[in-house]
DNA sequence: ACAAATGATACTAATGTGGTATCTTTAAAG
DNA sequence: CTTTAAAGATACCACATTAGTATCATTTGT
């Protein structure tokens, strides 16, 4: 099973060349033939990237895309839930019915505690790297 | 994004139940009738379950299922994978074409901990929950 | 022999992922 | 003020995975 899906991982790709690129405006077509990634599909993907503001975009001839903070404050965590939604373990197992009130679902916790773990190491993640 | 499919949420029950019920015996269809679960549904997954070896069964008349081991013993982290198979992050982003060899790339290196840090965790819960 | 259990296997429906196609809007350059 | 190079919007399609069904074969206690 992926944890990250190809959208993420074409995104973070693109991010990290934005990142690396001493001229500030990158289009698509500059994206596209150093990434070889599908033109439609990329472009799909930098339109979603606008919308969540994770890069911004100019229109119009000479228009582009480029990074709206530094590359250390985009967190790898808000391109995966751009794309994948927020990712969660499960609820809970048995749905509140079986759980004994008093333990309050051991699983559950620790569950919760993995699942915490993970989004606190993801948020230090940036595209810096 | 689900992290825990339905087939390994239901037999996680599936094996709750198990692990909790007196009689060491169970049938596909007690488990049917308490865990609301698809007949034909079920009986996949436990068949699954069974050549996993995550637990036992017994063909005919008066058979069912029961776990070969303490509930202790038997690993959440089995049955996701039983499941789902085993569960990577990604490969490398960057197919190691851009990969800095002498950062080693240190993204990698944090994705692969976070990573570990899961499985090591995944693996101290068991069914005894 | 029969009935009650699981095993094996093939099929179907719904959803998600990866990718395409087409048209509209914006804005700089000539 | 028209052309042209960019992005925006939207609808679509193919394939894979997930969730679930159906059917028949095998085993075993009574």
């Amino acid at each position: 099973m992926k944890l990250i899906t190809r959208d993420t991982d074409y995104a973070i790709r693109a991010l990290c060349y934005l990142a690396a690129s001493d001229k500030d405006m990158v289009t698509a077509s500059e994206l596209v033939r150093v990434l070889k990634i599908p033109r439609p599909f990329l472009r799909k993907l930098l339109q979603i990237l606008n919308k969540k503001r994770i890069l911004k975009s100019y229109k119009g001839r000479g228009g582009g895309f480029l990074l709206p903070k530094a590359a250390d404050k985009i967190l790898l965590m808000d391109v995966i839930t751009a794309f994948q939604g927020p990712l969660r373990l499960n609820e809970c197992f048995f749905k509140k019915k079986m759980c004994p009130d008093t333990k309050v679902c051991v699983l559950r916790r620790k569950i919760i505690a993995i699942e915490r773990y993970v989004f606190s190491q993801l948020r230090t993640v940036t595209i810096a790297s």
